[in-house]
DNA sequence: CAAAATACCATACATTTGTATGGCTAATGT
DNA sequence: ACATTAGCCATACAAATGTATGGTATTTTG
């Protein structure tokens, strides 16, 4: 079952990888042959018979760029969580992804945004429960209305984001928390990103309760 | 900014979409084509000429298959909901689709699944809240432990699924509400599929106390 | 209303892309 | 010693693919 690959069938699959993920295409065997210096096309399409044969990858020989990664489902579905978001601690980050999440075959996060992981009942005022996922984009300004995920004094909280000229509300879901008013006498106060949606994976295993 | 697609666009978006999600590979111009009965490949052209002034994909002109998605930016990819779980009613299968969600494109649906949207606070018990979608897959068997979407003569239910023997007992995520057990004295019940997950979208709009 | 955009079509053309066949060398295993 | 495999080449060929140009009809927009 393991097979294994040779240096350039290795690096040949890198490039794969690589290429499609900047460009959003797969290379054509031409591309292959230039990349490696190859002057001829025929050299490549062997290689990819062999990754192919080991099941690597999968191609439709007759078409152009049929090159589909076959690579271990859980290079798509496992993703890395970066983070979490608790009340009473600021939201961490960790330096490396430490968690993951299993997302059954269904998320795939785009490039500028990012997981966090709900620890805690904190912030079911925002109807988050432990273990949800929320995804946070932190390369959008938050519009008046929209939750964002922030970080001041007291820590970190999820809360709608409402700017009334200087002064910032943040707004529970939940109209029995009060609002909180981010003002001058705060001394930091960090807007983490705009929650995008949470996702909530409904396993078995998880337990919402610990 | 925010630049609308017509409804051709829109479908020609989808499959572009769809067809790299399952071939690995985005679409040719002659694929899209024949997908949508076109002659010609002008005519596809045109379309994605369009869809690239508003930014949603990016070709390399001179490229086979050079199509790259940039959802990125428009992070919202709408999707039909085909029914409504709620409490008191069985659960609501629109004959056609008659309400969309914007599901942030890093949601894939599988083909089998369909989504519904949470109407009331019917299902506030499994911390689901009015305007959520869930996500239904139909046809696995659901294993205990899992959350099922279910009608039975009361109603529409969205509990944990045990079956011990000829019994099946539903289970609320909250642990104050009794659980139902399902034996012969029900007249109908009726697995509708297994909640695969659940998807909270954070727009402004939303209201979640109505 | 006129101009622009949308949505199609036909035909022609140049490249790109992948396939097929055959051959050559070096390393490896039996 | 001999077969096998990996790794590379040249040449030829057919099909797929994208582009270019010019046309028609309808709808939308300023």
């Amino acid at each position: 079952m393991t097979k294994i690959l040779t240096e350039v069938q290795r690096k040949i699959l890198q490039f794969i990888i690589d290429f499609r993920d900047e460009k959003g295409w797969p290379p054509s065997l031409s591309e292959i042959a230039e990349e490696f210096g190859y002057k001829n096309r025929s050299t490549v399409r062997e290689h990819l018979q062999a990754l192919e044969k080991k099941g690597l990858i999968q191609r439709d020989e007759k078409v152009a760029r049929g090159i589909d990664l076959r690579l271990d489902d859980h290079m798509f579905v496992t993703r890395p969580i970066i983070g979490e978001a608790a009340a009473g601690s600021p939201v961490t980050i960790y330096p490396g992804a430490i968690d993951t999440v299993d997302l059954p075959n269904m998320i795939k996060i785009p490039k500028e945004s990012f997981l966090l992981k709900v620890k805690g009942q904190s912030l079911k005022d925002a109807y988050i429960f432990n273990g949800d996922v929320i995804i946070v984009n932190p390369n959008v300004e938050p519009v008046n209305g929209q939750i964002v995920a922030a970080v001041l004094d007291e820590g970190a909280v999820v809360k709608r984001y409402f700017k009334k000229g200087k002064v910032i509300e943040l707004v529970s879901e939940n109209p029995e928390f009060v609002p909180i008013t981010v003002d001058e006498s705060y001394r930091h106060f960090h807007i983490v990103g705009v929650v995008v949606g949470i996702y909530r994976s409904m396993e078995a295993k998880s337990n919402r309760y610990s």
